[in-house]
RNA sequence: ACCCUCGUAGCUCAAUGGAUAGAGCAACGGCCUUCUAAGCCGUAGGUUGGGCGUUCGAAUCGCCCCGAGGGUGCCA
């Protein structure tokens, strides 16, 4: 944990919070840097000093127009890979406090889920991970909406399909209703089948969303709502704090006094409440149950984050924090040629589909390979090719192939002998890699960007293989379990971070 | 019309205001008598859509223009 420690120590230095560490150019000496000092105008040769009391600090100089350079001591080596060895499987938790809810994928129990939900849950879930890995409580929440008009609708087209009628012009089709209505023929229909219907889908939603390795602590349907009168007490709540006005017979909720661009309707001139109104009270409720709270949603819904916010704002939560991680949709292809992705015909490609063809490896991997800005290409051909062309074998092989010397020394990782830990400089790269783990998972969570994990495990997989190339392990005599100890910490880092992505990690391929 | 996200190598994309903008794929050329060649090494590829500004320093921040996608309901 050398690099939290330099950061730590680089924060006390200059008074900074949110100090970076990098690395330098390659062409440069030094193996970590920062600009702490030009930042917050302390004299750089100050912090070189500082640092290099430090017993993982070999030198501190200044470059450039005022980085610090640091090269780290062999000692620093010794002992991070000694901890990394000693336990790979803790390697990078943390001790964070507090509990996390996250909110994800969501989805109206109305048809199956498809690709871009599945982007949703990959998200969200491996965050959950990581938050977990620091520390965190972390609860996985899903947010059902089976009440309303397109439950109605779902409800009309069941019934529809089992009396052999062509649905309502707005209604759902497609193979998934008649498998829906098959399941519900002959059953009791006081109160429609929408409800039936509901918790069927739901059931299927949260089948695949187990196969893509995603389970939820909670689920909380919008029914509840209205069952515990608690979207009229949250409308009163708001009424009582004057934060609301009657207006062509709706009651208005003044959200643009909390940063919305105008104010929104809680409850319509015709006496229904809005859908609005209650994911209020969902918020509400659910803001008792965690500290912080992540709720993942597609870009889509983008426009409707500043009234949640708003009404977060106005109900006093604004000391929990509130996190909207929005995702850019999924483009999905086929060898380049873009599938359609029709909703209400049922053409499209679920996710269920994709799994299939390609594997929930393929796809964690895939999804979670880009910036959640920016849109994401998931061409098919190329997530299920099995050839190096395909990035999750890359990482993967690694394992499996560090697995394979393990087994030729007939060896264990958890038998090897930490006194023996004595890294040289042919070790220092590899080393290097696996001691920025802590410091990125940290960054993944605090910027809540997972993706970057993916690449910094391929970097790791790079760095592996190239030594592995380079360096024989077996047979190399008192270098041996030195060189173990480190394929050990490979093993364990490369496997911790791919569970983190949820992506197994094989022992042989 | 307004708001949001995006525009980076032939393609898909990284880069929490930092140093000579990086990977993978595709292309080309090398490396298996040795722990898995699903690997490694090398070559080539760029006016970061365009312009103006902010500053020691801009792909990143601000303004304008161009282009792509999304959003703007007393729908859910």
């Amino acid at each position: 944990m050398y690099e939290l420690k330099i950061r730590d120590a680089v924060a006390e230095v200059t008074g900074l919070d949110d100090v970076k560490i990098g690395f330098p150019p390659p062409s440069m000496r030094g193996d970590l840097s920062t600009n702490a000092a030009m930042v917050s105008s302390t004299d750089p040769g100050r912090l070189c000093a500082a640092l290099e009391k430090l017993e993982e600090v070999e030198s501190a100089e200044t470059a450039g127009p005022g980085f610090v350079n640091i090269t780290l001591s062999p000692g620093a080596y010794a002992e991070e890979l000694k901890l990394i060895a000693a336990d790979p499987g803790k390697y990078g938790a943390g001790d964070r406090r507090g509990s996390i809810l996250v909110e994800m994928v969501s989805s109206n129990p109305t048809g199956p889920l498809h690709i871009g939900h599945g982007r949703g849950g990959a998200i969200g879930d491996s965050l959950a991970r990581m938050c977990a890995k620091l520390g965190y409580r972390v609860l996985r929440e899903y947010y059902v909406n089976d009440t309303g008009r397109q439950m109605n609708l779902l409800g009309e087209s069941i019934r529809c399909a089992l009396e052999g009628r062509t649905p309502p012009a707005d209604g759902y089709r497609g193979e998934y209703i008649k498998s829906v209505a098959d399941e519900l023929r002959g059953s009791s229909v006081d109160s429609g089948y929408s409800s039936r219907a509901g918790e069927l889908i739901l059931g299927w939603h949260l089948d695949v969303l187990k196969s893509f390795r995603i389970t939820y602590d909670s689920v909380f349907r919008e029914s509840r709502l209205a069952e515990e009168a608690l979207v009229k007490k949250t409308v009163e709540s708001l009424r009582a704090g004057n934060l609301t006005y009657e207006k062509e017979g709706a009651l208005w909720f003044r959200s643009s006094r909390f940063g919305d661009t105008q104010d929104r309707v809680l409850r319509k001139s015709s006496g229904d409440l809005t859908y609005f109104a209650s994911d209020c009270a969902y918020h509400l409720d659910k803001s008792r149950r965690a500290e912080r709270f992540i709720n993942v949603w597609g870009a889509d819904h983008h426009g409707y984050t500043p009234r949640i916010k708003a009404f977060w704002e106005a109900s006093g939560l604004g000391e929990k924090e509130l996190d909207i991680l929005l995702y850019q949709l999924v483009d999905l292809k086929r060898e380049g040629e873009k599938v359609s992705m029709s909703t209400r015909q049922g053409e499209f490609v679920t996710l269920q589909e994709v799994l299939d063809e390609v594997g929930a490896d393929a796809a964690r991997f895939f999804m979670l390979m880009r910036s959640s800005d920016a849109p994401l290409e998931f061409d098919l051909e190329l997530a299920r090719r099995q050839n190096s062309s395909n990035p999750v074998y890359y990482v993967q092989y690694s394992h499996a192939r560090i697995c394979s010397v393990f087994a030729k020394a007939s060896r264990s990782p958890g038998e090897l002998d930490l006194k023996e830990c004595d890294p040289g400089p042919e070790e220092y790269p590899l080393i290097k890699a696996l001691g920025h783990f802590p410091y990125l998972l940290e960054k993944c969570v605090d910027l809540k960007a997972p993706h970057f994990m993916t690449e910094y495990l391929r970097d790791v997989a790079t760095a592996f293989h190239k030594y592995y190339d380079t360096v024989r392990v077996i047979g190399s005599g008192s270098r041996q379990e030195t060189r173990l100890l480190l394929l050990s910490g490979v093993k364990g880092v490369i496997s911790s971070g791919l569970e983190l992505l949820g992506v197994s990690a094989p022992e042989r391929m």
